[in-house]
DNA sequence: TTAATTATGTACCAAACGGTAAACAATACT
DNA sequence: AGTATTGTTTACCGTTTGGTACATAATTAA
């Protein structure tokens, strides 16, 4: 073991408790105070472990990308039908409840509220878009050379879109946010994946 | 005439340096000073006239929603194919320089930015945005009506999905801002429109 | 000319902000 | 047992924050 008194937290559990909180309130309007509330962490503590907002900030974004790319890679492994999940995974977004559409995606709106004054953080979440977008990518292309997908369509093109749909929707999922609404909408967009 | 020292500002010009900067930065990013110094108005009199920050915001956004819906309509109603003007207008949008890219757009940024944090404030732009729609909407309804436009997908639908592509393109736009990844997904998009 | 009214500039303020220093606590190594 | 090492708690700090009070300036009405 290595030398010294053992942290009395759990890092993955901290972290994931800071995404939630600026998951919902973004960076600026997320005060220390809330996010130590949040971290049930002392102030000392973080700043001991982690240097400062900021560098917790760019953590969450690993940390919410960890968590949601392991999941995603391995949901569509375990289904039969990759573009058959990719696109019930978009239909799904319609069914969440109203706390969720409020808060849209953190990686969206990261990009949104970062990128005119902390590019090098707005950078983090649009790699992680990117990601993404890869994962969705290597899946159609796979669809797209067993014949799978009819379509003759770039498969590049098809993730980008995919991830250009993501990011519409979670900024219209907050004005509309009922399912009979959002759905009609999803659908008309993932008709490209036929 | 009425009594009183005049005032030495003109509001719409003042409140478009508002829009400039809350664009640019956001509310929460942007303090006072900045705002200030943008607007070019004195504290004391900043609150004598407008009331404080939140209140500058509200007023900024009514502000870009004249100046935009006027732009909007006149320019559609000037042109002799209105669905044409607006799949136009939206190919415009990769043409736009790295700056305008980076911005997004006001309204859509602020839903993301407010949804959490001050609802009522996020309602005035989700407001302003459907009305967007609506102008999408009566034109795409006319150009149906008329046989314009051959599809029978409902106009509400198609309307909604110009906001959907536009909040989508906003985000999106951040991360690959070269007009050869934009226009793709922007035409790909456009199809539907037929 | 004076009073009433409205706008602006300046000085000020309490609270909140992110961050730091140092005392204290818990472990491993020798 | 003692020492080095690392983590946590607490108290503190300078700056910045949005906002206010008030003196002053510019105008109209009487």
């Amino acid at each position: 073991m290595t030398a010294g008194r053992p942290k009395d937290f759990d890092e993955a559990a901290v972290l994931d408790k800071a995404v939630d909180i600026f998951w919902k309130q973004g960076y600026e309007a997320t005060n220390l105070e809330e996010l130590l509330a949040a971290m049930q962490m002392g102030k000392g503590s973080m700043y001991h472990n982690f240097g400062n907002k900021r560098e917790v900030f760019k953590l969450a974004l690993n940390r919410f990308m960890e968590n949601f790319g392991k999941w995603l890679e391995n949901a569509i492994l375990n289904s039969n039908d990759p573009v058959k999940f990719i696109k019930d995974f978009f239909r799904g977004i319609a069914r969440q409840d109203s706390n969720d559409h409020k808060k849209g995606c953190f990686l969206g709106n990261t990009v949104a509220e970062l990128a005119c004054i902390d590019p090098a953080l707005e950078k983090v979440a649009a790699d992680h878009l990117e990601k993404i977008e890869l994962i969705f990518y290597a899946h159609i292309k796979e669809a797209h050379k067993s014949g799978k997908l009819k379509t003759k369509e770039d498969p590049r093109l098809l993730a980008r879109h995919l991830i250009n749909l993501w990011n519409g929707i979670n900024i219209t999922r907050r004005m509309y946010s009922r399912s009979r609404d959002l759905l009609p909408l999803i659908e008309l967009q993932l008709r490209v994946l036929h």
